[in-house]
DNA sequence: TCTGGGGTCCTAGGACCC
DNA sequence: TCTGGGGTCCTAGGACCC
């Protein structure tokens, strides 16, 4: 069997650990720029809030049900994150980090201990982290992740859906609540007829393969019970690093994109620099307004003649390619620096005619021991030291409780 | 006025090759 | 008038997830 961790409303949770007097109030964490919902306590999903909901249009309602609003905090997300994460480790099965506010957990002991397991988990990651979680057990991780969701509204938050019960309960569920199965697909498969996991799980193979995807192929073996969704223990180096965000104000002009584009330049490449990697392509994009009628959207990628992590032979091109993509007299939105083909530093077989390279690799290496002692802003790029007109709306910014002295709360 | 950011994987289609 | 059949590799874009 596999199990299914999650944590309970997660961002909504991190928000009421320092703040016990929210615990019966309705929770709500906005995304950047304080845009959207993306996390919800439980009354207000039982309320109807939809995820992803604007917050302007939603702001009275939620003003009406006396909800406190944060805006997204992911430093502390991420730190609790990796503690709830360490205390499922310290169980001792294999672990698959999924997600922030997700692990799959591959349990080596017998299976009548499995629900045992499942409370020790809740009770333990509860008591060190303060974080409420639900746990699932299932025979693939798509049975598992069903499993997950069912244990939310189990009184002791675990759920063991064993071989005999799945049928029974695949009946229940909607087709779109199944793990890999979007609003696109559900649409598509309604329209055909099926409407719940246990119909899915019935369709026959070849008709899966021609009208759907290879995808959809495995999430349908899965539901009957057949692994065919890969465990990954080890997480691998990332593929693709993408750094990018909406401006809190329009911008119009060149050079203050180019300063954007300098910093989600540098984001990127210390997330690469981490991960003990170096990328072939950068690839810069702009935005104007997505919901306008002019919307204007353009990207350009750029190979780089060899891999690497040093910035300034990242800043170039993508600075060159912001040239080529910008149009005069508009205004823009969003902006973002994608780095992808990322190989390991071991990978790459060297290059005759290129003798900077290793004075190049130790001085990005330099750099990011250096900011990672001593903070990202203490070294920067010459062209990104600039005040920032344009950096993010958050207006109801959480402390950093656990990761910044000053945020410490204070104890009676 | 105000609509996120960061990922993964797959597929289709074009360019090119023999 | 007749106009192959396979490959590979790359890229853009879609669908999905949290």
């Amino acid at each position: 069997m596999i199990g299914l961790v999650d944590c309970n409303s997660f961002y909504a949770a991190c928000e009421r650990i320092f703040r016990p007097d929210l615990q019966r109030v309705p929770v709500a964490v906005l995304s950047n720029n304080d845009g959207c919902i993306v996390a919800m306590s439980s009354e207000l999903k039982a309320l109807g809030i939809k995820r992803g909901a604007p917050y302007f249009k939603v702001r009275d309602r939620l003003a009406q049900l006396g909800t406190a609003v944060f805006s997204s905090n992911y430093t502390l997300y991420q730190d609790l994150s990796d503690r709830v994460m360490d205390v499922i480790g310290s169980f001792g099965d294999p672990i698959e980090v999924y997600s922030i506010d997700e692990a799959f957990i591959f349990p080596t002991g017998p299976e009548g201990r499995l629900r045992a397991l499942g409370s020790a988990i809740r009770s333990e990651v509860s008591r060190l982290t303060g974080v409420p979680v639900s746990v699932g057990f299932g025979r693939t991780k798509t049975l598992a992740k069903l499993a997950g969701k069912i244990a939310k509204h189990e009184p002791d938050g675990v759920f063991l859906l064993d071989a005999g019960h799945e049928q029974e309960v695949l009946r229940q569920v909607n087709v779109v609540d199944v793990w890999g199965v979007g609003t696109r697909k559900a649409r598509y498969l309604y329209a055909k007829g099926i409407r719940s996991a246990y119909d899915l799980s019935r369709c026959e193979d070849h008709w899966i393969r021609k009208h759907l995807t290879l995808v959809t192929l495995k999430t349908v073996w899965e539901l009957r019970g057949i692994d065919a969704i890969e465990r990954d223990l080890s997480p691998l180096p990332r593929k693709g690093i993408l750094s990018s965000l909406g401006f809190s104000q329009g911008v119009e002009d060149l050079e203050t994109l180019r300063q954007a584009v300098v910093i989600y330049a540098q984001t990127a490449v210390t997330k690469l620099q981490e991960q003990r990697s170096e990328t072939q392509s950068v690839t810069v994009f702009v935005q104007t307004h997505r919901y306008k009628d002019d919307f204007y959207s353009n990207s350009l990628t750029l190979r780089l003649p060899m891999p690497t992590a040093y910035l300034p032979d990242i800043i170039g091109p993508a600075l060159k390619g912001l040239q080529c993509i910008f149009i005069e007299g508009l205004t823009y939105a969003k902006a973002g620096v994608y780095l992808s083909g990322i190989d390991g530093l071991d990978r790459y077989q060297g290059d005759l005619f290129d003798e900077g390279r290793d004075k190049k690799r130790k001085m990005a290496q330099a750099v990011h021991e250096v900011q990672s002692r001593y903070g990202k802003r203490i070294l920067t790029c010459r062209a990104a030291a600039s005040e920032e007109p344009w950096t993010m709306k958050r207006q109801m910014l959480s402390g950093c409780c656990t990761t910044r002295w000053e945020d410490l709360p204070p104890v009676r």
